[in-house]
DNA sequence: TTGTCAATCTAATGATTGTTAGATTGATTA
DNA sequence: TAATCAATCTAACAATCATTAGATTGACAA
């Protein structure tokens, strides 16, 4: 009698379903930008360097697991998480990455940001401090996805209008920037240039994925 | 400039490795296999119902990942899981895989059995009950992989021989079994026999992964 | 030493993929 | 209506993967 065999032979395949859209690192990173919010087609192409052929067999693979939607908006077609399991989904796949391949630690460490001790670490505490206005947390994200969801009392200044809109920024109190998650290099810049121009600043890791705020 | 592009591509590369290894139904009950102890290659063979060959070669795929680990006593090669963040990533993306796939619901509602009143569906009550000996948890997986973690309270019996050793439960009160999951079905089975010789029994759906007790 | 067993390595196969180009659809604009 | 744009569909190629058979290794037992 392997019929027992048989069911949990299709049970395993529909997981590997999963697996498989996880399979590619374009998915990935199409998931990724997916948890920022909706977007078309074109421009998850164009934040991915890739076609928009390429983009849409890809997304095409992704639907087919049902881990995104489509809705068509007049001439384009907007792509969005099916659900925010999914979201959670890249949080841990991620995590499980850093935590088994040194390679991934290694490449991580290399766009580390030098630490700024006058930032809190914890969630908490900098919540705390972003209330009391004793730091300034800033998202450096295109603004579209500031507006879909952002972490609490943060302000929006996209990365490339910061160079012009510095002087929004106070030079008194630490900046604590944030864009799409440990894999979006973004913060990372603006640190860079912020710390340039005498600002205290600071990288904050984690976006909103991680935050749990999709 | 497209350094940053040529980075993003080595990060998202590295967690498509993990996704790699999570694409083939194989692995995947290999890894599941493994949540419940450290196994050789001939048993995850004989389990999984795939040659030995066959088995080895998802394995070296496994190890490549940096998911596994092995280590040889005597003529045999035992692996085990390299980290519990292995399982929980397994509960997770089988979780996920519950959540969006239909054609996975529907394969699981036809192998879930009747539900038994007497017994309470939450953790929390059920360990209580436990404890006071109100209910048995009958833990139905062979005696090894009992012996490497179990649930709080749970008394070994395994599936091939509880037609034997029936005479070991009592008839006034419920019996609640579970085996290595939601995709496992010896717990199943064993409450269809108990049901038949009289007893009061029901279906525990998930298993030590799915408690975190790796 | 010789033989046996568990497991891997190597090489070969067929089947799936990723990727691209060209034709096509659906909605908008002129 | 024709032209344009966003996106998909189809078909094709090369690259990769699953699976199997045959040879090989490492440990043990006779």
């Amino acid at each position: 009698m392997n019929k027992t065999r048989q069911i949990k032979d299709l049970l395993y395949e529909q997981v590997a379903r999963i697996g498989k859209a996880a399979s590619s690192p374009k998915r990935l990173e199409l998931i990724e930008l997916l948890c920022q919010g909706e977007k078309t087609v074109e421009m998850l192409a164009r934040a991915a360097a890739i076609s928009m052929k390429l983009a849409s067999a890809h997304l095409r693979e992704l639907r087919g697991a049902n881990l995104v939607e489509t809705e068509r908006r007049g001439k384009n077609i907007h792509y969005r998480l099916a659900d925010k399991a999914v979201a959670d989904f890249w949080v841990v796949i991620r995590s499980l990455a850093e935590d088994r391949l040194v390679e991934l630690q290694l490449a991580l460490q290399k766009i580390a940001a030098a630490p700024n001790d006058l930032v809190p670490s914890d969630r908490e505490t900098l919540m705390k401090a972003a209330r009391r206005g004793d730091v300034v947390v800033l998202d450096v994200r295109p603004v579209e996805e500031y507006l879909t969801t952002h972490l609490p009392f943060a302000r929006s200044i996209p990365m490339d209008e910061l160079r012009q809109r510095l002087a929004e920024l106070p030079k008194d109190r630490p900046v604590v920037a944030y864009c799409r998650g440990p894999f979006c290099l973004m913060a990372k810049d603006a640190v860079d240039l912020l710390r340039k121009e005498g600002y205290s600043a600071a990288h904050l890791r984690d976006g909103v994925a991680e935050w749990g705020m999709i």
